[in-house]
DNA sequence: TACTAAATGTCGTGG
DNA sequence: CCACGACGTTTAGTA
């Protein structure tokens, strides 16, 4: 990993054109040639950048550049399409290298996967008498996040979100139209769950006839801890 | 803005719990307080961070981490909510702060209020004998990107994406149907236009009596240019 | 490889 | 400040 920091300008052409004035930034070159360009501030997202596959070229600035004050030339090009980063760099005022080696890698936990399987696991948080059938029952269109049945057996589909947003409703629906198809299955209604429903999605179901239910992901994993302990 | 490269393992807990185990990585701490951890590859996004408002407090390891061979602590909080990252530093292998200034900022051009704009000027493009109504038409749901009418005078509803993918459709059938209610309006028939259209978006698309117009970029701004130069 | 859904998404804009 | 859609989305998982 090469760090840089140099008053530089850039300039990107690819899937749009962008163009950063000069100012003194932080030029990130990675191991795999990719590369960086961070300001002092936002967010984690570079002001700029290049993803691998590409290669980094550094090239002489051509004359009007170097009458601009630019000391150094980088072109970093994508290996698979036309995307370009340029770099017109005018003053070097750090640079330094370093050996990091492979990264053992990030270890995630209690993202949607976590949700399913916790309710799943207590599938009469969903109302009394109910039941699993199965998690991600597989349909042409692809897996419904939870099947189950209320006291009643009526197959219910639930679609689970950790933020309950209009697209998640969409999904369900088209899950629902396709399992009502299905004779042996149908009727099936559903149940959108999520930590937190957005007001229009939460409309837009009500007006399906899907009901709304919002999950307390505390309350889901404190029930496991003492069901854990019990065991 | 600081930038650390240290053998270190990280915790992250918030909206989840994560975990990195001991390595080498580049930390780099802006001027807001935010602090990224980068390894030397992957993408542009970090493996770990935490997103201003933070502050980073640089404490003493406990004991049991001190055997371990942990040297500092360093805890970031975000100031809004409980998300809370820990890095504890074994080795530092470099360590210098850099004075960047504020940055002007990005210029962006290309992207899909482009193509609106140029599809809005070129309408016929569409059809012949097609007329705009306007761009951004609201409706009580979202604005309908170009509402236009057909050389027999009927009213068409078009949703322009640069990749026109599944969502898109279901964007504009949530339009249609909302305006199709509206007895001033209807009938309202829909055009779904994209660079580039996926199969799936595509099928149902056509499913729904939605046409599909796969738009030329490179042609939109050449006559754009042309008919720049004519005035 | 192609496609879809998730993301600690982030970012801008309009109400 | 909230809600929503775009994003050079990126990324992970699956058919």
């Amino acid at each position: 990993m090469r760090l840089v920091i140099a008053r530089c300008s850039v300039d990107y052409d690819g899937r749009l054109t962008a163009h950063l004035p000069l100012a003194t930034r932080l030029l990130l070159v990675k191991a795999d040639g990719s590369v960086l360009v961070h300001s002092d501030g936002g967010s984690y997202k570079p002001l700029n950048w290049m993803s691998p596959p590409c290669t980094l070229e550094v090239g002489e600035p051509a004359e009007a550049d170097v009458v601009a004050g630019v000391t150094q030339l980088w072109t970093v090009r994508h290996a698979k399409t036309e995307d370009r980063l340029v770099v017109r760099i005018h003053e070097v005022l750090h640079d330094s290298a370093h050996e990091l080696g492979v990264d053992p890698g990030l270890v995630k936990d209690g993202v949607e996967a976590h949700l399913q399987q916790l309710l799943a696991e207590q599938i009469t948080t969903l109302g009394d008498g109910y039941s699993l059938v199965r998690r991600e029952y597989m349909t042409a269109i692809g897996p419904v996040d939870i099947l189950c049945r209320d006291g009643a057996g009526a197959s219910i589909a639930v679609e689970i979100k950790r933020r309950g947003e209009i697209d998640g409703v969409e999904q369900l629906t088209r899950y629902l139209e396709l399992m009502n198809r299905d004779p042996h299955l149908a009727p099936v209604t559903g149940i959108f769950a999520a930590q937190e429903i957005k007001p229009q999605a939460r409309t837009l179901a009500q007006d399906r006839g899907i009901r709304c239910v919002t999950l307390d992901y505390a309350a889901l994993r404190g029930h496991d801890d003492v069901e854990s302990r019990l065991f």
